[in-house]
DNA sequence: AAATAATGTTAAACTAGATTAACATCTATT
DNA sequence: AATAGATGTTAATCTAGTTTAACATTATTT
């Protein structure tokens, strides 16, 4: 397996030695998932954080009403995961599923929990990436908040070109909390503004 | 200074030595604020996180249009700060204003560094926090997305019935993403509706 | 006690976005 | 090549929530 992605992004936040580096990658588990899999369900305790190493997923909440609403999507050097279920070891909220066929590293509970007391600078790691996704989240809220959904939909398309691309339209405008149509809409008023 | 109510909180998530204590008290400030008081204001690099030991604050956005949205208000036992600009030591999007007379503790930055590295515990809780702040705010995004405003209303007078009555309608309409007006109206159809 | 500021209510007109439904295009499978 | 399934578009109608504006009530200050 290519360790490369993995410790690249590691190296963003802390330093490991050969030898922390060799400990990491003796507890990990590779997994191929295929296109349509779940990775996390809707109910189950989720009990693994996964680094993408090729692939994208969806992470989605359905509602009484049978809708999806799209969380985040996550591709390549990108986590993925029900944090919350993860961290609380309570049923999960939310479903994780893969788009495309994916290739992941998993970090188990256990695994996790050995990992920071071998290597309590993983601590610190582990507390960075959840800061940014909690920073991350509170964005979010105020953008649905004090932005129209056109306003959303372009940063989406600035922040997230890559995914824009790669996902069908109706699950963009779900993760815009916006219906499909009314993103249809939204694109050909751009197209004829220009 | 009442040791107790932060102490009670942490006894929650680790266990703290005597000695442990000290070090702890030793390096964190009390302070005070007046009603109306900023703790933080949008713009300034947020450079501590502070627990509540009384009163009341708000952390809110100014859109553009001069429009305040309530993101969080915290009371006692609770945390405050603009998290995102603490941990990634950027501007503040955020301002956290005293919405009564406020008693604190302050954690600052380098402080909390060399807490850290004395009581590496202390990694941990905080870790403990920040993942609490973003399960909450991911759930934030789910009611939002799939609940009407009356049904937003009704979660939040079950899960903060002390905040409802301490804090001004035209705020909690600010926190639930709707105009006061609005509000006014949803509780008037409770009250017909009973 | 009066005056001012802050907060809350009501109702009419308006708009962003949802719903429904019919149709169009693209893609995968036999 | 033909069919079915998945995805995307357009347009009419509808609704949750906004805006505006006038008024009511409650605190706060003098």
């Amino acid at each position: 397996m290519n360790r490369k992605p993995l410790l690249e992004y590691i190296n963003k936040y802390i330093n490991l030695t050969m030898e922390e580096e060799d400990i990491l990658f003796s507890k990990i588990r590779y997994r191929d998932y295929l296109k349509d899999q779940y990775i996390v369900q809707q109910g189950d305790v989720c009990n693994s954080v996964c680094f993408i190493l090729s692939g994208c997923t969806k992470m989605f909440y359905m509602d009484k009403e049978g809708q999806e609403h799209i969380v985040i999507f996550s591709i390549e050097d990108w986590w993925t995961s029900d944090l919350g279920s993860f961290i609380s070891q309570t049923p999960a909220d939310y479903n994780v599923q893969c788009l495309e066929n994916t290739q992941l590293i998993q970090f188990t509970n256990n695994t996790l929990e050995e990992l920071y007391s071998e290597i309590p600078k993983l601590e610190r790691l582990f507390r960075k990436i959840v800061e940014r996704a909690f920073v991350a989240s509170q964005k979010r809220i105020i953008r649905n908040f004090s932005l129209t959904a056109k306003e959303r939909y372009l940063i989406f398309k600035e922040t997230y070109p890559k995914i824009e691309q790669r996902v069908p339209q109706y699950m963009i405008a779900s993760y815009l909390g916006i219906t499909k149509e009314f993103l249809s809409k939204i694109k050909s008023q751009l197209i004829q503004n220009q």
